[in-house]
DNA sequence: CATGAATGAGAGTTCATTCAT
DNA sequence: TATGAATGAACTCTCATTCAT
C-alpha cells in the first residue's frame, strides 16, 4: 500500500563534483566487497564502511543493491572490451590479433582478479546482463575471426561456433592462469604458451577433412 | 566431501525404503528449485512444496541448506564424468573420443539444464566443489589427451594448458547450444559441426612452429 | 530482482488450535496497538511484544502490516453491523428501532474505543474498506428508513441522502459521547437524549413544506 | 499553536516578498501532496518537487514536517469557519442561516477535496488541532442554534449533542455529495435537497414529546 | 518418520533533518 | 536565501533452523 510508488527522486548523475567522488567511492568499495563476499553475502552497510560514508548516502546514488552491482558488471564488461582494443595493432598478422587479445585479457583478469566473481554471479543477479555480455564478446571475436578471413590468414569456414570457443578458452585459461594461478608458477611464461593454443583452431590447412 | 558424521542427529543414509524414497523427492525438487532461481532465492519451503514434504522432513534428511546443494552438486559432477566416460570407445581414435566426449556432454547438458546454475553457483555457495569440479575434469581431459599423445595421434606438446582450453571450449559451446540453443536452430547439426573444433588444437602438423 | 516473487507460503488458516489461538493473540495485541499509537507509529514487533509471541511469528498468520490492520477493519465494521442488528426488535416502531441502531451504536463504541482511529485510519491505508464500510453501513441505514416507509410511519420522501445524514449523525455523537466523553457526564443519559434526534428527520408531518 | 520562538533560527515570517512568495509555493504543493498520498507516504522532498525549490529550502520556512501539517489543518479549519460566515446574511431566518451553511460548506468542500483527508489524518498526526477543529466548530453551531431559539424560531431544548448532530450530518454530506459525488449525479441539486434535512431536528412543533 | 508452528538474527530501504557551500 | 549532498535511526519482512506433537 504505497510501498510500490518508488520516489524517482534518487540516482542521478551527481551535480557536484563532491558527488562524483563519493560516487566513485561507493563503485570501488562496491568491487571489493562482491569480489570477497560474492552479491549476496555481501552488504550495504559493507560497501559504505569500506568507502567511508554514511549508510544513507548509498541510496543517493543507486536505487538498489542490483544497481550497483549491475553498474559494476557494465563497467567489467566494457573493461574487457577495452582492453581487447586497447591491445590492437592494425598492422599486425589476425592470429597475433587474436594472441595478443588473449594476453590482453589475462593482463586485465589479472589486474581486477574481481571480475569472475562479478560477472559469474550476474548470471543469477541480472541474467540479462549476462547474457549480454557474453553475447557481445562472442561478437566481437567473431568480428576478428571474419577479418582474419577476408585476409584469407585463417580458414574460411569459422563462424559463430568458433567466436565461442575462442572465448570459452580465454575464459578458462583466465581462471586458471590469471585468478587461479599458484604464485609460484611462472604465470606469465605459462600465459604466452597458452596464447598460441587458438592457433591450430584457426590456422588454414587443417580442419576441413572432417570425417572420423 | 565431509558430509558424514558430522552430527551424528541427522543425515545418515535412511534406513527404510520409505526413506530413500523421500530424500530422492527431495533431491530432485531441489534440482529444479535451484535450478530455477539459484541458490539463494531458492527457499527450503519451497523445495518441500515441490517435494509435496513437510518443511520439518527437510532436516531429517539433509543437515543445512548448504549440505543438499552440495549433494547437487557432486551429483552433477560426477553425471559430467559419467557421461564422458560412458561416451568412451576403446577401439575409438583419441581425436574421436575427444569428439565423442564434447557430444556426450553436449547430450548432458540439453538433458539437465540446470546443470550451469548449479556449477556456476558452487563458485559462491561452496567455492571448494567448484574448484574441485573444474581441476578434476580438466584432469580427465589431459589424461585422455596423454593418451593421444601416448599412441602419437595428438602432438607432442600438449599440457595442462591445452585440457583447460578444451574444457573451456567445451563449457562454452554448451551454453550457446545446448542451454541457450535458440528452439529454432538445429542444433544437433550445430553441435556437430562444433565437435571439429578441437581438432586444430590437438593434431599433428601444426602448431609447432610458434613465432609471430 | 526476485524480490518481487513473493512466496504465497503464509497466511493460510492456522490448521491447529494452538495456530487458532495464536493468531486470535495477534489480532487483539494489533487493536490495541493500532488504536494506541494508529497505524504508522504502531509496529510489528509492538504488535507482537503484546501478543508475547516472538517477531517472526507474525508472518506466519499475515502476510504485511497492512493485512492484519484490514482483517481488523473487516472485524470492526462486522461489529458495528452486529451490534446494529443484535438490537433490533421486530415488533418496535420504525423509529425506535431507529434509537435502539444508535443506541448499540455508542454501547459498542464505548466498548471499542479504538474503532474511530482504526476505521478512520483506513482512509488512509485502505481506502477501499475505507469506503465500504460507509457505503455499507449506508444501505443498511436506507433499508431501515425505506422499512419505516413502508409502514407508513415515515414521512415517504426519505432517500439515501437522509440515511448518509443519520449515519452522520451517528458517528459524531459517537465520537463526542462515547470516545471523547468527559468521564464526569452523565454519558449515558446524554446519549439518551441524543437518540430522540433523528426523530424530526424522519417523521411524518413535517418537512415538504420547504421553502425559505 | 505554539509555532513560534521555539526556535527563534527558523520558521519566522519570511522578511522579503521572494520569501513569502517560497512559502507559499510550498505550502500549495504540501496541500496537492498531503491530501493525494496523505501524511505518511507524503515527503518532504515530494513537497519541494512540487513546488520547484530545493528540499533544503523547505526548513527556511518550516521546523518539520508535522509544523507545515498543522499549518495547513490551521488553514482549512479556518477555510470552513469562513465559508460559513462568509454565506452568513443577518436578514435571513435561523433555519436559512443553517442551510446555507451547509451549501457554503458542501461547495467549499468540492473547491477543496483535500480537506477531508488532511483534517481527518490530523488525527493521527496531531489530535490536538483535530479535537480543537470540531470543538470550535461545533461552538460555532451551537451558537447558531442559540440564535435561533433566541428568536424563538428553533425548539427551545436545543443543546450541545444537536449542534454535534448537525456537524455530523454535514460532514457525511460533504463526504457523500461533494467528495465522492458520482460525476453523473447532480450533485448541486442533490445537495439543495440534502440541505433541508436539518430542518426536522431544529424546527418546532415536534421533537418535545419523546417517549416511545 | 512426519508435521507445521515458532523463533530471531539480519538485511535492505526510507526519509526527516542537518550542514557545508 | 538557496542548494543538494550527507547522515543514521528505525522499520518491515525473510527464512534457515529448532522443537513440540
Amino acid at each position: 500500500m504505497g510501498r510500490d510508488a518508488k520516489n524517482a527522486a534518487v540516482a542521478t548523475e551527481p551535480a557536484t563534483e563532491r558527488g562524483r567522488r563519493t560516487r566513485r567511492k561507493l563503485l570501488d568499495a562496491a568491487t571489493v566487497e562482491f569480489g570477497q563476499k560474492g552479491f549476496h553475502e555481501a552488504s550495504i552497510s559493507g560497501i559504505t564502511r569500506r568507502a567511508g560514508v554514511a549508510l544513507g548516502s548509498f541510496y543517493t546514488y543507486f536505487d538498489t543493491k542490483d544497481a550497483i552491482f549491475r553498474a559494476l558488471v557494465t563497467d567489467f564488461s566494457n573493461g574487457v572490451r577495452d582492453a581487447a582494443s586497447g591491445s590492437a595493432d592494425p598492422d599486425a598478422s589476425a592470429l597475433d590479433t587474436e594472441r595478443r587479445a588473449l594476453s590482453a585479457f589475462l593482463d586485465f583478469a589479472r589486474e581486477h582478479k574481481e571480475i569472475y566473481r562479478i560477472i559469474d554471479e550476474a548470471e543469477f543477479v541480472d541474467p540479462a546482463s549476462y547474457r549480454l555480455h557474453y553475447e557481445t564478446t562472442a561478437k566481437r571475436i567473431h568480428a576478428r575471426l571474419q577479418a582474419g578471413m577476408d585476409k584469407a590468414e585463417f580458414r574460411d569456414d569459422l563462424e559463430e561456433a568458433h567466436a565461442w570457443a575462442i572465448m570459452g578458452m580465454n575464459v578458462f585459461l583466465g581462471l586458471r592462469y590469471a585468478v587461479w594461478a599458484d604464485p609460484s608458477e611462472e604465470a606469465n611464461r605459462k600465459a604466452d604458451a597458452v596464447a598460441d593454443i587458438a592457433r591450430g583452431i584457426l590456422e588454414k590447412g587443417i580442419g576441413s577433412q572432417t570425417g572420423t
